[in-house]
DNA sequence: TTGTAAGCGTTATCAG
DNA sequence: CTGATAACGCTTACAA
C-alpha cells in the first residue's frame, strides 16, 4: 500500500506538502503541485480514509439505518439518499435492522467513529428507545418515525392527509362501503394511514365499521388474504383501500380470484404509488409519495446539520402527497393519468 | 467523545488492558475485566472504528458498487449482501455509479482504506477498465459482469440457459412466432439473454427474424413501447419474451392497450421473477433468479477471500435459474404455480 | 496478568 | 511557500 510518505519521498517534498496538494489547505507552488500529482498518479496513491478521519474527526460517511431492505420502497429511499450524499462527496454506510429489538442500539454503537451523522428510519412505534442509544448532540434525521422523539430532526410523509384524501375521493365517487386493509402492526405509517382513513369516513358522513378494517402487513400476500376476507363478508365493501400498493396489488388479484371485476364490482386503491402501480391491470389509483425525494431531503437536512452544528434545526417536516387517480377506482369519467411533476 | 484513555483512567488501568478487554487478545483477570466493562458502559464508550482500522488495517466493511439503485432487483441484491455481511459482523459501504463512465474508478479510489473488499456489479460491457482501477490483489467479487476480467472471482446468473429454457417452453406450447424484447444496450445480462433466446430458437427449429428482436432498456416503459411495435407488425408474434419482468409488465399493459388478450391472443413471459410477477394479471411466467441469494453468495465468497487471502478462489460461479410457469404464457394445462424453495 | 511505548497514515501547528 | 513534528485513538510487541 502506497502512503503519503512514499509520494513525498518520490516527489522530493515533505508529507505536509503532499497533504496540502490533496486538501488545498494552503498554497503550493504550481510546479511542486504538478510534480506531486504526477508522482502520486504514477504510484497509484490515494489518501487513506481511516487515517484521514482519525485526525479530522470527519468520516465523510453517513449512516443509514433501515428497518428492512425489502421492496421498491427502500430501494427508492436509498436511491434518494445516495444521490444527495454523492453530490456532497459523502459515502453511505447502510444497515438494516431485521426486526431485532435491540438491533438499533447495537447498530448505532458499531457505527461510532465511522459516520458523521445518521438517517434512521424507525417506523416501529415501540422504538422510542432509539434516542437513548445515541450520543446526545449527534446529528440524526429521523424518517417516518412517531413524533415522540422531539429531540431529533425528523421527516414524515403526510400519511393521514393522503389517506383522508383517498377516502374523500372514493366517497365522492359514490362509495358508501369503503374498507381498509391496514398496514403492519405497531407501524407508525400504518397507524397514521388508518387515522386518515377513519377521519375521511367521518368527514364523508360514513359510519366506521370494525368488519371493514382488516389487518395486513404491507406484503402482497397479506393484501390478498385481507381482500378475500372482505369480499366474503355478508355485506362486502364496494371499495377497498389498502395501506400500501403491494397490498393493493394483492387485493387486485384477490378480486380476480373471487370473480369480482375491478373497478366495476369493486374499487381498489393503494398508497405510495410505486412505479409498478401504473402497470398493473387495472392501473392502480394511489397516493403518490415521492420516496426518493424523501430520502434526498433527509440527507440534505443531515448535511446542513453537519455544516452548521450550531443552529440545529430540529423541526418535524412533512412531505406532502398527491392523489393519483387511475382506473382501479372506477372514477366515473375515465380520468387521464395525473402528471407527477 | 470518550476515548480508551478516559476509560483506562476511570478504571485505574492502562489503555492496553482496556484494549485487551475489548479484543480478548490476551488474558485479563475477571475482576479487572468486569471493572473495565462497567466503567466503559457507564461512560458510554465504544471503540473508534477509524482508529482501530488504521492500526489493524481491517475496516470490517465491505464496499458494494452497483450500476444504479433502481427497482426491486437492486433492493434484493443489497438485501442478500447485507444479511450475509451482518452475520459476519461486517458493515456495508454502498454506492451507485449512475452511469458515469469513469465513475467506477473514482468510486474505487474514494473507498480506499475504507473497505476490506468489494462487491462490484458492472454489467456494462465496456467496463473492462474496472480491473485496472483496483490495486491488484485486492479482494473483489464481480457480479453479473462479462467474463473478460478473468483475474477476479465472479458470479453470474445463468442468463443464456434461462432464456433458452423459456424459448423451449414457449415453443413446446406450440408457438412458432416468438419475439424478444431485449434489455439495455451494452449490458451483459441483456446480451446473454439474447444469446439464449437465439439459441432456443435454433434448437426448436424456428427461424430467427430481425423484426422479432426489438430493443428495450429494462424499464416498464420501454417494454410497453417495444410490445406495441411488435403487435403492430404485419405478422405479429404469438409470444413475447421480455428480457426482464419490468418490461414484461410493460408488455402486458401494451397488449391491453392494443386489445389483445393475454394469454389467449398472445403469450407474454419475463425474466427475474420479481415478487410482483405473481400478482400482475395474468400472473407472469418468468425465469426465476434468486437475487438475494446471488448477493449473499457473493458476500460469502468475498468473506472467504478475506479470511484466507492465500488460496484465493477466482472461479466464475454460475447461479442456476428456474422456469416458473404462470398464466401469462397460456400453458395448455393450467399449471399450478411452481414452488420456489 | 498488567503496563509502557512504538507505531498505523493523515492533518494541523508552528517555524522557517 | 515549505518542512518538522505533534497529535488523532487504537493495537501490539516487549518488559515487568
Amino acid at each position: 500500500m502506497v502512503t503519503i510518505k512514499d509520494v513525498a519521498r518520490a516527489a522530493g517534498v515533505s508529507v505536509a506538502t503532499v497533504s496540502r496538494v490533496y486538501n488545498s489547505s494552503a498554497p503550493v507552488r504550481q510546479d511542486t503541485r504538478d510534480r506531486v500529482r504526477a508522482v502520486a498518479e504514477q504510484l497509484g496513491y490515494s489518501p487513506h480514509g481511516a487515517a484521514r478521519s482519525l485526525i479530522t474527526s470527519r468520516t465523510h460517511t453517513l449512516g443509514v439505518l433501515l428497518p428492512d431492505l425489502y421492496g421498491e420502497f427502500f430501494s427508492e429511499v436509498i436511491r434518494g439518499v445516495d444521490g444527495a450524499a454523492q453530490r456532497a462527496g459523502y459515502h453511505l454506510l447502510v444497515s438494516s435492522l431485521r426486526g431485532e429489538s435491540h438491533g438499533l442500539e447495537a447498530a448505532l454503537r458499531s457505527m461510532r467513529g465511522r459516520v458523521d451523522g445518521l438517517i434512521v428510519m424507525s417506523p416501529d412505534l415501540d422504538a422510542g428507545a432509539a434516542g437513548r442509544s445515541l450520543p446526545s448532540g449527534f446529528p440524526v434525521v429521523l424518517l417516518n418515525g412517531p413524533p415522540s422523539d422531539a429531540a431529533y430532526a425528523s421527516l414524515v410523509v403526510a400519511n393521514a392527509e393522503g389517506a383522508q384524501a383517498m377516502v374523500a375521493h372514493l366517497a365522492g365517487l359514490g362509495h358508501r362501503r369503503i374498507a381498509l386493509v391496514g398496514g403492519a402492526a405497531r407501524n407508525y405509517d400504518a397507524e397514521e394511514r388508518r387515522r386518515g382513513y377513519r377521519q375521511g369516513l367521518g368527514e364523508a358522513g360514513l359510519p366506521w365499521r370494525p368488519d371493514y378494517e382488516v389487518a395486513g402487513d404491507f406484503s402482497e400476500e397479506s393484501g390478498h388474504a385481507a381482500a378475500l376476507r372482505l369480499l366474503s363478508l355478508p355485506e362486502p365493501p364496494t371499495a377497498i383501500f389498502a395501506a400500501n400498493d403491494c397490498m393493493a396489488i394483492g387485493a387486485l388479484s384477490a378480486c380476480r380470484d373471487h370473480g369480482r371485476k375491478v373497478p366495476d364490482d369493486v374499487a381498489v386503491a393503494g398508497f405510495d404509488d410505486i412505479p409498478m402501480a401504473r402497470y398493473v391491470d387495472p392501473a392502480l389509483t394511489s397516493v403518490h409519495v415521492d420516496i426518493s425525494a424523501l430520502g434526498a431531503r433527509a440527507t440534505e437536512r443531515l448535511l446542513d446539520a453537519l455544516r452548521a452544528p450550531a443552529n440545529r434545526d430540529l423541526r418535524r417536516e412533512t412531505l406532502a402527497t398527491t392523489l393519483v387517480v387511475r382506473r382501479s377506482c372506477g372514477a366515473l369519467t375515465p380520468t387521464p393519468m395525473r402528471e407527477i411533476p
